[in-house]
DNA sequence: CGCCAAGAGGGAACTGAGTCCCCTGAAGTC
DNA sequence: GACTTCAGGGGACTCAGTTCCCTCTTGGCG
């Protein structure tokens, strides 16, 4: 277990006091160092940019997800997982609603800060599609249907982050998360495994695809995709 | 039509021979300005940020899809029509190809052009997501819908942009983006014309696809929705 | 006890992006 | 011909981020 360095934290509550206070601009590095009492040189040591000192939490979080798609879990449903990592996300602005809510207000508007958050989601979205691509190594549009879907999802947990974002941490963010999930696994589904489709090649350029009604969309389009013998 | 001032093309010249021979970060502002032969100033003028001059034509393409999207259409189906808007994208890298390809190895390379990069794509994004939440709007999860769809059209569009820029242009840029937005409609879409398709709807919780071989997936998809009775 | 190695923190100078203010000169316009 | 206007230039300034080197502690080891 690391020993939490007070130094970080303290330049991280200075920086916010002076953030909200006078705004991110109009507050230098100097200003930050100076209310935390330590040197300029000691803030560059533990935030390689001014922009990191806002998302302070992002690098662990990060290393949890992939950690969470690096520890197997195959035979869970591709879909599901990445969902599943999604929501590590949301667990970590669950555990401090205040401090996520007024980082919030900063990024709206502060151009700078939401184009570093877009670099911080940008590289949450590369893990989960590089773990779809290697589950879906082999696939004809492999590479295509990962990258689709973890666009998917991050937009569809960020759609359901801001809302709870914007109601101050009132409603209930999981349940939010959840239900914004679920859309994108109705897309892009989530199969129950047993998916009853039966496929019937004839003669005279013609394919007969005879499925039940409730089947999973996308199970029904993968068996007429190779039906139909697209590569 | 608006006269092409030629010290603006002659910045972005210098700038990418500087670029390429010697790197983006070993390039300063004054080495450009000293190649072209104008004042430090006036390169402030034309471009707000030395990242912009890598990307000296999005913001004539972004208003260019925002005056698409806002020029009516809405007679057309609505996934469709974000489509033919990531389109223009695509036709405006098309419009430069070795520019295009050059510019992709350098952002590539340079963390600080890729952070730069996401910016611009959102913006892109938002364009689509505004018009899609215009669309939805009254739906029940219209807003939600709106950004997971423009997300994904989004991330196919750059999935086949970036193969194709990978092949330094050698294969056919529509025909790629074609099919990955083929995908995304085929997961979200209900989209326009003619394909030889019937639909059969019988009793007992089974639905028969009859289709030509060769009908474009996509058309097949949308039947099949509507015949198991999608929303 | 003295010595040394290592590492946390600090200070000062430097680079380079981006801004500000004001100057110059070359058009038009009356 | 005086006046405005505007593209362009020059130079000083701010601030983020880097580099180099210093100090102080800590702790191990002879």
């Amino acid at each position: 277990m690391s020993s939490k360095p007070p130094m970080r934290d303290a330049l991280v509550a200075a920086a916010f006091q002076l953030f909200l206070e006078r705004g991110y601009e109009q507050t230098t590095i100097d200003d930050i160092v100076a209310l935390a009492g330590v040197g300029r040189r000691s803030f560059f040591r533990y935030f390689p940019s001014k922009e990191d000192v806002v998302f302070p939490d992002h690098e662990r979080c990060l290393a949890d997800m992939t950690a969470f798609l690096a520890s197997g879990g195959d035979e869970h449903e591709p879909v599901g997982r990445v969902c599943d990592a999604a929501r590590l996300v949301l667990r970590m602005y669950n555990e401090n609603p205040t401090f996520s809510v007024q980082r919030y207000r900063l990024t709206k508007k502060v151009p700078g800060l939401r184009a570093y958050e877009l670099s911080v989601v940008w590289r949450y979205e590369r893990a989960l599609a590089d773990y779809l691509r290697g589950r879906f190594a082999g696939r004809p549009d492999g590479t295509l249907q990962a990258d689709v879907i973890a666009a998917a999802v991050v937009a569809a947990h960020n759609n359901a982050l801001r809302s709870w974002l914007r109601s101050d941490g009132q409603r209930d963010a999981a349940t939010e998360v959840d239900h914004a999930l679920g859309y994108v696994q109705s897309a892009f589904g989530n199969p129950p495994a047993s998916a009853a489709v039966q496929v019937q090649q004839q003669p005279e350029d013609v394919v007969v695809v005879v499925s039940r009604r409730d089947a999973p969309l996308w199970r029904v389009v993968q068996e007429i995709e190779s039906a139909l013998g697209r590569d």
